[in-house]
DNA sequence: CATTTCAGCTAACAAGTGTACGCTGAATTT
DNA sequence: AAATTCAGCGTACACTTGTTAGCTGAAATG
């Protein structure tokens, strides 16, 4: 019952998993990973690879799900931050640069393959993106008392923002990162102050 | 003087070029294009393709370079209908969905390469959208009297949502379309009137 | 008219790719 | 103890890729 063989089976797999992650950076994109390469770099044999997933795509659709998984953890932690006191926009902000510049490569592969070539990966990152920017409406809506139609556009609009931010995270350090992150949490209040106004003379 | 040696380089260049964006749609991307597919399209044998260009990415450039031409052409007609009265918003976001819906793949390549592999090409495309953001932002200081620092994150944030929106916007049509333009216009109001509350208070 | 230039060609290469096929041996099941 | 399963392997094949080297013939130059 222990599964010996199972066990070893799922160690290859993240082997796999961690090897395709690697290879992810500024020079290299998801797409032109190749197959052999990530086998390679796992340790196995280039036809081993298909005992765990049917092709490089499903591999993506694989790193995707993990990728937004751990995302939505973290806010979980950041809604939990907030209602202890403290500005949500603020925390929300610093928690999404925390995970981008920790989990540079997953994000890499989400904002490559968000306009790619693979329609089932494309479909999955849009969906992980949905997922934010719902939670954000629902958060306005029930916490804020915001009207549905403002509170769709705003929390859409801050999560166009944020990522769009994110993206150029990437590649900065130290200070540079601290003006960006100052600027997009600027720019967040700007969302949230239009918002109010819209709110109230409409 | 004519040149038609000269004349007839040329039109194979520009071959080259309608060859490279008539390949890129949702499913080819211009990184997994490769010299000789664009040299079978455009008529030539792979190895004539290196009169034209040094590689792929020079060609690369090349596309980045006229879009974005053609887009600072389009934003000065925009400004112009602007001039004679009119919404700035409303008229700015139409402009920019009408370039995107008309010039889809060049667009394509922008959003593909703006965290793609070449960082020449990545360059480029941020000097692009810079170029945008800028012009915005002189705009907002000099016609609207804006404080500086807001005005660069009220241009910068614009930009985001705008480009991000138009990122979805490649995939939609007719209503849905409408839908997602009317919804920007909105966001882009919510900025506009948060900078103009942030700027009255601080 | 003689010479030079040069866009485009063919042939060829080494390297890398995805994937089909069938084998092996240890883990698992019966 | 015998039978089955199956993760991983090696071999092999048919392609595609970028790029080198050298030729050709028409256009440009003097």
């Amino acid at each position: 019952m222990s599964g010996v063989r199972a066990q070893q089976k799922e160690k290859t797999r993240h082997a796999l998993i961690q090897a395709a992650l690697k290879h992810l950076c500024a020079e290299n994109s998801f797409s032109s990973l190749s197959l052999r390469e990530v086998a390679r770099e796992a340790g196995i044999a280039p036809t081993s690879f298909y005992r765990h997933f049917q092709n490089m795509d499903e591999l993506g659709l694989t790193l995707v799900d993990e990728g937004g998984l751990a995302l939505r953890q973290l806010l979980r932690q950041s809604r939990q931050r907030i209602a202890n006191g403290g500005s949500i926009i603020e925390v929300s902000v610093h928690t999404f640069m925390d995970y981008i510049t920790r989990n540079k490569n997953i994000f890499r592969l989400m904002l490559q393959e968000q306009a790619g070539t693979t329609q089932e990966l494309r479909l999955a990152i849009a969906r992980e993106i949905a997922h934010f920017t719902n939670e954000l409406r629902d958060f306005l809506i029930v916490e804020r008392k915001t009207d549905e139609r403002i509170a769709k556009a705003q929390s859409d609009a801050i999560v166009r923002i944020v990522f769009s931010a994110g993206a150029d995270a990437l590649d900065l350090t130290g200070d540079d990162l601290r003006k960006l992150t100052d600027q997009t949490i600027l720019q967040v209040r700007m969302i949230a102050r239009g918002a109010l106004s819209l709110h109230n003379t409409n």
